[in-house]
DNA sequence: ATACTTTGTGTCAATTACACACTTTGCGAA
DNA sequence: TTCGCAAAGTGTGTAATTGACACAAAGTAT
C-alpha cells in the first residue's frame, strides 16, 4: 500500500567466514588485512567476498575462504543473512571498494558462516585481495570492516550456544590432548571458570573422552594422560544434544 | 583460481515468513495460497515477497507479511539465508513466477524469518497476490512451494532449540490461561509427552507464572485456575535463559 | 635436595530429576 | 437427584546431579 511502486533490491551478495581456532590457550579468528589501496590505513576484516552466478551460498563460502586464506574442506554453518542498506557505507571502506568494484556503492547483502578448526592444522596462506591472513585473539578484536564485528559477534554467541547443546572441541583440539585443554577450550568459550574436579568428573562419565596409555613427556610438572574424544558418543551427542549440561 | 572471471551473482532477494501461532491444541503456521494463474493447482506458500531497494531484512519481512497477510507488529527472528541456485525451478513453481516476475528465472536469495503470535490476535485477511491466508496445523503441512518446506522445517528446529533455553508462551497464549494449556504448548513444540506433576512444579517454583483468582467457568469438568506470566522473571529468563531446563 | 609447576583425586550437602495414582470439581444426562 | 464423565490438581520417595572445596603426586630445573 504505502510500498507501492517501489523497485525490487538487485544487489550484490558476499559470503564472509568466521573462523574459529584454539591455539590452546585462547580463542582466535581467522582475518585478513586488505591491499593497501589509495593510501588508506587499512583495519582488518573476516575472509569474505562477493559470490558468483549459479553458486551455492555454502560452496561460495568456502571458495571464497579458500581463495583468501588457503584454508580447505572446512565445514562452514551459516550465521545468518546481514543486509543493512548501509553496512558499506564507512567512508574508509568506500575507498577500499572504490578501487575493487566496478561499482561501489551498489549494495551487497552478505551472508555469514562460522567454523572451528584445530589452528595447528591450518596455516593460513592470503591471496587474492588479502595482503595478510593470521589468527587474531578474539579478545583484540575490536574494529573490523564493514560491519565484520556484528558478524563476529553474532557467530561467538551460536558458538556460545551451540557449546551448552553439543560437545565441542573434536574440530579444535588436536587428535590427542589433555583434560586441561579441553579444561581451557570450554572455559575460553564460556568466558568463565569451571571447577576441573566438576569439569573432569563430568567429561568423563558422559563417555566423551577415553584415556589413552601415553602421557606428556618433557613437561617441567606432572605429566598429564593424554585423551581422545569417544567419536561414537561424540556423534551422538550432536544428534541427540544433551538436555542438561550444567555449567 | 579456477573461478577466475566468473559472473558475479546479483540476485533478487525476498523474505519469507514463519508465523507460528498455537490455538490451545496444536501448532498452526500461517499459510497462503497464491492466485491461482495459469490454471495451475496451486499448492500453499510461506507469505513471503521480493524485498526493494534502501530496505532493511527485517523491515522488509515485516511489509511482506502485513502485505500479503494483514498481521502487523510482529517481532520477527531471522532463521537465516536460503540460496539454491534451483531454489525456484521447480515447473509448478516457475508457471506461477511466469505471471507474476518480470523475468521469472532470475535467482532470488530468500531470507527466512519466523516468530510465534497467539492465534487469536491475529486474524489473517489476505490481499496482493495472497488468495487466501489461513492458519494451517503444522503436522499437515508436507508440501509447500519453492523450497518452503525447507524454511519451515528450519524454523521449527529454532524454535524447538529456543524453547530449551528460554521460557516461550508470552507470545502464543491469551493473557490468562491455564496451566494445561502452557502444558499442552510444550508438549507441542518439544513433540513429547511431559509429566504433568513435574510441569506444574517446575514452572511454579520458577516463578515464571502467578495464579489469579479467577477460575474457568462453564467447563464440564473441574475448573481450571488461570494464571499469567510474570512478566519481570520471564524477560529476566528471556536475556539471561536458563541453564536447566531439564525437559 | 629443593623449589616450582601443573596434574589428579574424593566427599559431603543440597538440589534436581523422575516415576508414579488418586481425589476433587463441575457439568450434563438419565 | 444421582451417576458418570472429563479434566484439574496434588505428594512422596528414590536416584542422579550439582557445586563447593584442599591437598598429595609427578616431573623438571636449579
Amino acid at each position: 500500500m504505502h510500498t507501492k511502486n517501489r523497485h525490487e533490491l538487485n544487489p550484490r551478495v558476499s559470503a564472509d567466514c568466521v573462523i574459529f581456532g584454539f591455539d590452546l590457550n585462547q580463542i582466535k579468528v581467522l582475518l585478513i588485512e586488505r591491499e593497501a589501496i589509495n593510501e588508506v590505513e587499512q583495519s582488518m576484516a573476516l575472509p569474505g567476498d562477493l559470490i558468483f552466478e549459479g553458486e551455492n551460498l555454502d560452496t561460495a563460502a568456502s571458495r571464497v575462504l579458500y581463495e583468501l586464506t588457503g584454508l580447505n574442506e572446512i565445514y562452514l554453518e551459516q550465521v545468518g543473512a546481514f543486509g543493512d542498506p548501509n553496512r558499506l557505507n564507512n567512508p574508509k571502506d568506500q575507498l577500499w571498494l572504490k578501487a575493487v568494484r566496478q561499482n561501489p556503492t551498489e549494495r551487497v547483502i552478505t551472508v555469514g558462516f562460522y567454523s572451528l578448526v584445530n589452528i595447528n592444522n591450518y596455516i593460513p596462506q592470503p591471496s587474492s585481495f588479502a595482503k595478510s591472513a593470521a589468527w587474531i585473539p578474539i579478545e583484540e578484536i575490536d574494529e573490523l570492516a564493514f560491519d565484520h564485528m556484528e558478524i563476529l559477534k553474532a557467530s561467538f554467541a551460536k558458538l556460545q550456544q551451540k557449546i551448552r547443546i553439543q560437545p565441542i572441541g573434536f574440530n579444535l583440539l588436536p587428535h590427542k590432548f589433555t583434560l586441561s585443554q579441553l579444561h581451557k577450550l570450554y572455559e575460553a568459550i564460556l568466558g568463565r571458570e569451571l571447577d576441573k574436579r566438576n569439569f573432569r568428573r563430568k567429561m568423563l562419565k558422559l563417555n566423551l573422552v577415553q584415556s589413552l596409555e601415553e602421557r606428556q613427556a618433557g613437561v617441567p610438572h606432572k605429566p598429564s594422560q593424554y585423551f581422545v574424544f569417544n567419536e561414537e558418543k561424540y556423534n551422538e551427542l550432536i544428534l541427540h544434544g544433551f538436555d542438561n549440561f550444567g555449567f
